[in-house]
DNA sequence: TATGGTTTGTTTAGTCCTGAACTAAGGGGA
DNA sequence: TCCCCTTAGTTCAGGACTAAACAAACCATA
């Protein structure tokens, strides 16, 4: 029988799966382009997809002057995936098609510093995946605060979880059989940013969470910068003054100790804005409601944000400002020390730098980690590892599964 | 006749060209390993190039339990090139090897500021060029301090020369005949400690240049980080205090204010500790003698720029920091302060971060740019554009030039 | 002095991809 | 209506590259 040529690792194909999911259908030609391919490889490659069944041709497109454009498309039962946000005291789910659409989302409580922490998730996570529809899984994308050995291996440390090079890339694939994809969480919702969000035009960027820590995920060429160790964009260290609280790292000064969400509520009960038992929500009200005491600890903290971010602004010079994370609810509040601050500390050349607030929702960290999933069709140099590996090979075995032995 | 297939744009090549001279002679074996290629293509492009006479066979290596390897060495006749460190009162060139070695320097006095400045340039270009040897030149190298659209295109904008938009690459190309490639100092520095220097071991590194200013250049998986507009690096407008001295931005509490040797001087006069009309040479000398005051003021400078690098530390993760420039002459002195500084303002996971003086001569910043030609080939990305064909066009012309109609 | 192990280098068959020439399918102006 | 222009998509020849098998040249050990 006239078995088609192999299951190989064919980037390129994942790469049309994954710019159709992002950005929706488009015709061969802007396939070409986009992904810089020539016009024949395109026909080849997409006859193949059609083949197997991953896409189907739409209707046509109005001439643009010349010969009217046939759009291809997504099938969109041809996966699913699923991503994890772990955090200390709980965490989310959410089951996204491959298209990138959220389907489902889940909330568990969970206890990080427990023995038995990783079966206890691979429990949750199989009765999550159980309710979910029959599309294939393609995999399963970890996101955690911390740094993460690789994406591939999965190996995390992390003083919020009191981790310390715990295996959970590993013990997930073991015990589930699927492709696990492990990320800190920052650089995943730059990665969901980058394919569906702001960061879709632009190749480089910086995104800024602000939440109970403060963090960063650099894009340079639209590739996240990991660093020799993982461990880039930890903008939280970054010593903005000569003294302050004791930091978690053990220092004084880091920026973390000042704009935090934390640190703003416990400022706030210092000065006595709020109850001592109050938390960030306490504070918001105070300030939503005039109270200046309540506007001055928002605006203290914009103030060191702007002025570190403009550092920021000028050793990478990227494109645009991305601000994401929990803490983005106040930025009214945030704002009206932030941007004198930050606008006065960067030179005229950058002054124009546009800084963006994304919409935030609850699933947002764990739609970022299911991103991972989605976004390794993109991995052409391989980050994924063995993992992307098989997440792609799951979207072709899906297509002629008569073809396993 | 038989023509050979055509000189086309082989990065292959030009790698294995680049690789030898960086690295010194290597087998093909090694030399495939090296470049991530297999050892089939190294024999076919090898054969061309000893062809082409820009290859020799040279010496067995000793047996390493096999097979012993021949070794393949440049034919240093094959070509050379030229780099210039422009600055706002002199140029200063060197010719270089095609290996990288320096073969000649000049030094002349520039008026940066004049208005026939481009075409003074040209003809300073045009008499150290005849004086070199008679291997083919294969480019110039331009290192300016300043923002510069790309390598290719050469349109430069820097404070320190007052220029704004020179297009010195389309002018000093129309006036030599020759390709040039254009780029930003501290990052044509990074080029050449990537290629020959500390950099060489590590593809993760930042330097960082004291002299004048303050300058640095990210490298990132090898490649050097330009940032969406060219001008990534600018740390020495990083916000470090709340007020100060105003900075050449227009802003103030810019580090540049505070550490770059003009700052250094404006301190030490202020205070007394030299005469109003003596330079940063007095305030070593003092400092050399064990003036207290002089100490201190490299002290307070070496605190300030430590805990900034720290805090670019936390942010890119890198592997090594490498000081350069002028200034680190002085380490001595500086290193007082910013050791305890840099150290203590890392969290504990980076603070072995080692931190590397490079030897510096005064025709560094030109054998930096030089390297901007002994560097294309490396460039698979195409950074060097049109310019970067036309060094490989030229080193392959030098080698079959009947070919040439 | 065989014999096997190891590393280097070459040959061969075949895959991936591109450039160039081509066909297909529309629009607009004389 | 006919012709030319533009854009979309296909076919085909050929170049770049790799994997795998093989040949070459050395060492170590029995």
């Amino acid at each position: 029988m006239a078995i088609r040529p192999m299951a190989r690792t064919d980037v390129n194909r994942s790469a049309i799966l994954a710019h159709l999911g992002a950005h929706g259908p488009a015709s061969r030609a802007e396939l070409a382009r986009t992904l810089s391919l020539s016009p024949a490889l395109m026909t080849q490659l997409t006859k193949d997809l059609l083949h197997d069944g991953l896409l189907r041709e739409l209707e046509h497109q109005p001439s643009q002057g010349g010969r009217p454009a046939r759009m291809l498309g997504l099938v969109s039962s041809a996966g699913r995936a699923v991503g994890v946000k772990v955090a200390s005291d709980h965490v989310a789910f959410v089951e996204v098609g491959i298209d990138g659409i959220v389907l489902r989302t889940a909330s568990e409580p969970f206890d990080a510093s427990a023995t038995t922490m990783l079966m206890t998730l691979a429990g949750l996570l199989r009765s999550f995946i159980a309710g979910g529809s029959s599309a294939p899984l393609l995999g399963i994308g970890v996101g955690v605060p911390g740094s993460v050995d690789s994406q591939a291996a999965g190996v995390v440390s992390s003083t919020q979880l009191k981790w310390n090079n715990v295996p959970i890339g590993a013990t997930l694939r073991r015990e589930l059989g699927l492709p696990v994809l492990v990320e800190n969480n920052v650089n995943a919702l730059a990665m969901a940013e980058r394919l569906y969000g702001l960061g879709r035009r632009h190749r480089n960027f910086l995104a800024v969470t602000i939440g109970t820590g403060i963090g960063a995920a650099i894009v340079i060429d639209g590739l996240i910068v990991r660093g020799f160790g993982g461990g880039a964009g930890e903008i939280g260290h970054i010593p903005v003054r000569d003294s302050g609280p004791r930091c978690t790292c053990g220092n004084t000064g880091c920026l973390e100790t000042f704009v935090s969400e934390g640190a703003l509520v416990a400022t706030a009960r210092d000065r006595e804005i709020i109850a001592p038992g109050a938390g960030i929500a306490a504070l918001r009200d105070a300030a939503d409601r005039g109270n200046a005491d309540a506007i001055a600890v928002f605006g203290e903290a914009g103030h060191l944000l702007g002025r570190a971010i403009a550092g920021l602004v000028h050793v990478l010079d990227p494109e645009i400002v991305i601000l994401l994370g929990e803490g983005t609810a106040d930025w009214g509040h945030w704002s009206y020390g932030f941007e004198p601050a930050f606008r006065a500390a960067l030179m005229p050349a950058r002054r124009g730098v546009p800084v963006a607030v994304e919409t935030w929702q609850d699933a947002s960290w764990a739609q970022g980690a299911a991103t991972l999933v989605l976004a390794t069709p993109f991995d052409a140099e391989g980050i994924a590892g063995e993992q992307g590996d098989l997440v792609r090979q799951r979207l072709v075995q899906q297509a002629s599964p008569q073809e396993n032995s």
